[in-house]
DNA sequence: GATGAATGAGGTTTCATTCAT
DNA sequence: CATGAATGAAACCTCATTCAT
């Protein structure tokens, strides 16, 4: 005669689990008291822990969460596009975002440095996201709109430091103005990602002095 | 009856402050008790409310130290140097010192998110940096090694966020070969700031469909 | 339309009193949580409720269970033997038992130095235990097996006392030899309930030298 | 510039340890809280903490002080006396004691078979009180005091049994008039240890049909 | 009968901070 | 200067119990 209902179970996970984001954004894993998060999420204390082992369950979760939304987002915004208007297209999705999400990324991203279980959730996600970003670059590479003599796994991994560095303004210079950044973040990926001239040969700048190494 | 001296008191602060980094680098600014940075710098808990107003005052100064130390240095790297190597060579210090230094940082922005003395710090430093750049690649234009038609502060401060992004990098993917990427990361940022081959045009890429908003 | 099946129920209550029981033994009264009784008796927490008004009320009932069984299986031992074989037999019952059994045991007769419900519950399994021993002593002494100096009752509750000592003795060095413990016990009672040699003037030993007092 | 001061430190553990005591004997170790303990010994709960590591710790503590006191002072009831009046004389010393200090000790049996710390405590502890029992009674087989064919060991062992029964009879009885048991139960140790009659042939009783293995 | 969601008091422990010495 | 005893609020978490379904 079991009644336990699923979805009701999973929705209020759910519900719990954003009211603790908005604690965590607010305070920090660690400055964020359960206490805090229950009236958050208009539950008793105790009442909590039917649904997460502990605080250190929550952080997990919260991880899976972002990080996998993250990932799955940025497949989306991939799987119609080129390799170059795809990568622009998530630079700007994740302008508009980049205000409440940030702290928190960042924040996983210190966390996995002392917690083993993030760290593994992180790396699966980094993981998967520079899978699809080398693909499109491969693509790129073969539609002739990508650089050849650029190794996409590398290049891949910069990009979404580039990407990533793009918070670090936003928490740095809160006033900054974003579309003009924007603007030129997109002029400087671009160029390092379109081939040669045609047939010109380009200043090889101060990298190219090594251009085996550095475009290998 | 001496009542202070300076030099000794100011020494016992530092120490304190170099006992206390290890420990927010361990543990996090609230997981770091008073207790633990006591033990670490080999005095009593008391004692240390001599040098310490609160634990505030102790990550304050941390803020202060860390940020100013960083845009110091950069000073001196930039002094000597064109535009471009300097900024490479900029580069090349932060990977050589990011696996222990980042997390601590990055905890500095995100506290500034949430205690405005902290913001105001980093605000500064940032600022400082900044301006350093923005001159930096000011005299690149002069001496026609940058492309003129970058607006030198905006892209300094995406240059800054690039510098940024290798620290998530390196956390992100602790086994990622730093060398390679620090080669490729000089290729982008070379191909971002030099200006068009001479008299050749250059393929626009896609960003460039709108240059001028692009370049400013 | 039956309301209740009273022998389906008491049997339920049986199965949960059981599980109560495993918990008891490996947490305690105040270890074991309701949760995990449930859990062990695979029941759901709020049905548990159906068949014990309270944790309280669990722990009466193991009382008066424990107890009342013990006492019973005494009887049963007791009933078809003399008195000192039928008191050696109880010994040896309860050595093979004594390793699962004694800790909860144990732990009801502290919980009645602080619950009056337990204590009464016990003092009545006691009295019960008290009185059949006292009387198969007094049958001992009419057939002459029996020291007739020997007071009963005194001596009756002493005996359980040796009974429950050997509890501990198992919890103390549990790697005794219990089978040669059991030997020396059961010698122990012998000689002590032994009527002196016959015609024999038996040395006095220590406790001797006040006869009167000593043997009542 | 030290100055702690050891002895007032031990002073002050000491204090809680006997306040923690007199709150484990009404509520039992799981019953008494943290928070009692505090009250009782007329400290705060955090500053528990500096003398103790943990609830877990003190029990420890409390194990080390009661079982080690309690072999302490058997071993003083023993320096100065003959075997069996030594027995006999901590059998007294113990019945004054029983009321207050047995359910403690029988909460640390219970607790040994959960917690390894307080069981290795006390093995430790009965391990010391066996020898010591046993090389008296050895002693008393030099001096023909006592029955030569009765192995020390395990009669020192079983005697132990039989002091702690006492314990139990005191709760298991509270009315129970411990002067007239305390008489029987010396005629019954005595009885048990001492030499068989003078020439004459004792009744061996039930236990005497395997004498060899009985005695040995 | 049976479930599991829900409560809220209370458990142990941590911690920044103060203060007498 | 320096210590460590001392505080008390607040942290995380557990648990017996109730109740709608």
């Amino acid at each position: 005669m079991r009644r336990l209902d699923p979805v009701r179970h999973e929705g209020k996970r759910r519900e719990i689990l954003e009211a603790a984001g908005r604690c965590f954004v607010r305070h920090g894993f660690k400055g964020a008291s359960i206490a805090a998060i229950c009236t958050e999420a208009g539950i008793s204390p105790g009442h909590l822990y039917h649904y997460f082992a502990s605080k250190e369950a929550i952080i997990g979760a919260m991880a899976d969460l972002r990080l996998t939304e993250m990932a799955q987002r940025f497949h989306d915004v991939a799987a119609d596009k080129e390799a170059i208007p795809a990568l622009l297209a998530e630079l700007r999705r994740k302008k508009s975002r980049i205000r409440q999400a940030t702290p928190m990324v960042l924040e996983l991203l210190i966390e996995s440095g002392r917690n083993p279980a993030i760290a593994k959730i992180m790396r699966e996600s980094s993981r998967r996201m520079r899978d699809l970003l080398a693909e499109l670059l491969r693509k790129g590479q073969a539609s002739r709109q990508i650089d050849p003599a650029i190794e996409p796994e590398t290049a891949a991994t910069i990009l979404m430091g580039v990407l990533d560095g793009l918070k670090i303004v936003a928490l740095r210079e809160p006033k900054f103005d974003t579309e003009k950044g924007l603007v030129m973040l997109e002029t400087m990926i671009t160029r390092f990602l379109m081939p040669p001239a045609n047939g010109a040969q380009r200043d090889p700048g101060i990298a190219d002095k090594r251009p085996d190494r550095a475009l290998q």
